[in-house]
RNA sequence: GGAGACUUGGCCGAGCGGCUUAAGGCGCACGAUUGCUAAUCGUGUGUGGGGCAACCUACCAUGGGUUCAAAUCCCAUAGUCUCCGCCA
């Protein structure tokens, strides 16, 4: 969300952000709304006024006085519940809208319809040549009982799958080497809720727009988080937070859960897009300063690229074009690892940076060294997701002889184990 | 799951339907004073919305309702606590 004196003030900005976003939005139609939204809160304001005069006088009235006054009263009072009413309505059009508007993007970001037109800003690593014929993840992991994408599918449906073994424990590993990163980073590390309500889901922006890739408990209304951003993005809404905490840095290992509605048929091959992962999630919450966010930015995407780099992945990271970034990113870095198996980067990293937007929607405050209000600025960023990130680690590392090399920094957290064999 | 109690500003805590657009205290900020990291006194101190401003207005868990007028009455919901039951 947008202050909406911003929106006034920017509004051709705001048309074009809508059209380079390719989001389907009117500015002016807004502002309409909240030349009506003041003009009722105006007439709101007048009239309660005069109930409030008037009420104050009526225990000085004479009996006499009392019923043409009383009288009066009443028909100020209809007349302000009348307004009230179209108040309401008001209100409650305005803020569907306003949870609509996209944030306008940061200088620098390309112009671009889809991910088509993401702009490659570094690549790091060689890709592999294989002396041999390289097998795939689901090959090597059926190989070494690692995983059961079949029977996952019997239990569960398509896009479910079983980890075994020393898949299992490379999963396991992973995320405990990547909260291990972490903190010493200086995040404070979390396990949070895997159900959350609408307040959170729409706090962070995935509501409304992404209701159909969310699963739903009808029962309670919760939903199952797609990603830890937002119970962690979340916990501090509805407060004001102390400049000297500055910078909130929380990660979090969590499962995740997505629908995948409208992707039928598309990346149907093993571990790619799946319903359920695993994943440690990078969160920042700072001041409301455009410099300090774009810092951050930087600092959450080194993290990861640090991480991919200790496990030995080459990727490139690529600066994310204004069609392919959501409706509250300001700027957005995908890191893409190499998939042996879709000769081709795959993403598997999602850095985005929100300056007040989210702040906006979860209420999210702080005062400042003047001691004024003022939302706070998020960042968020994957630092692992599994199995997403088995396909690179298993196909890049495995050797003629069909077995798999664990780098080294992932040894210590598989007993001392150097290579996964059959 | 059953029964009951409670929910007021950063905190504590008053509050017979109109004199409360919330007393008082604590805390905090600023100032004064005092021979000194304390005491005393004074002033100020919530969050939104509208307005250049003075100012007006809303907000006493949330949402409805009654009334000329609601923190105060009624209904619903949520949360906290206590007791009972069930259970890992």
């Amino acid at each position: 969300m947008l202050d909406i004196r911003y929106i006034r003030e920017n509004q051709s900005l705001m048309e074009h952000t809508c059209k380079i976003k390719n989001i389907n939005f009117d500015i002016a139609e807004l502002i309409a709304v909240d030349d009506e939204r003041k003009s009722l809160q105006t007439k709101f304001d007048d009239l309660k006024r005069q109930i409030n005069e008037g009420n104050q006088k009526i225990r000085s009235l004479s009996a006499e006085e009392k019923p043409a006054h009383l009288a009066q009263m009443k028909e100020i009072s209809s007349r302000s519940k009348e307004i009230e009413d179209k108040q309401r309505q008001n209100q409650e059009l305005f803020h569907k809208m306003m949870m609509q508007v996209p944030s306008p993007v940061a200088e620098g970001v390309p112009v671009g319809k889809d991910d088509s037109e993401n702009v490659r800003v570094k690549t790091w690593g060689d890709i592999p040549k294989f002396g041999f014929a390289p097998k795939s993840h689901v090959d090597l992991g059926n190989a070494l009982g690692m995983l059961d994408i079949e029977r996952g599918v019997k239990i569960s449906g398509s896009r479910f799958y079983f980890l075994k073994n020393m898949g299992t424990l490379l999963e396991i590993a992973l995320m405990r080497y990547a909260l291990d990163f972490l903190m010493k980073r200086g995040f404070t590390i979390m396990t949070v809720p895997l159900l959350v309500k609408d307040l959170a889901m729409s706090g962070t922006g995935y509501f409304p727009g992404g209701e159909e890739q969310a699963y739903k408990m009808a029962k309670d209304d919760l939903f199952l988080i797609g990603t830890s951003e937002v119970p962690l993005a979340s916990y501090h809404c509805d407060e004001v937070l102390k400049t000297e905490q500055f910078p909130v840095r929380y990660a979090s290992w969590s499962h995740c859960f997505r629908r995948e509605a409208g992707t039928y048929g598309k990346d149907t091959q093993g571990l790619y897009r799946i319903h359920q992962f695993q994943k440690v999630e990078q969160v920042i919450v700072i001041e409301n300063d455009e410099r300090k966010s774009l810092e951050a930015h930087e600092f959450l995407l080194k993290n990861a690229e640090d991480f991919l780099q200790s496990l030995e992945i080459p990727y490139e990271v690529t600066l994310v074009c204004s069609g392919d970034m959501g409706q509250g990113q300001v700027k957005k870095y995908d890191i893409n690892s190499w998939m042996p198996s879709r000769n081709g980067y795959g993403e598997t990293h999602s850095c985005s940076m929100f300056y007040e937007f989210q702040a906006r929607r979860l209420n999210l405050r702080y005062r400042d060294a003047e001691g004024k209000m003022k939302f706070c600025h998020t960042l968020n960023n994957t630092l692992v997701a599994s199995p997403r990130i088995l396909i690179p680690l298993m196909e890049i590392h495995q050797t003629e002889s069909g077995s798999i090399r664990i780098p080294a920094v992932l040894q210590p957290y598989m007993e001392g184990l150097k290579e996964i064999q059959s």
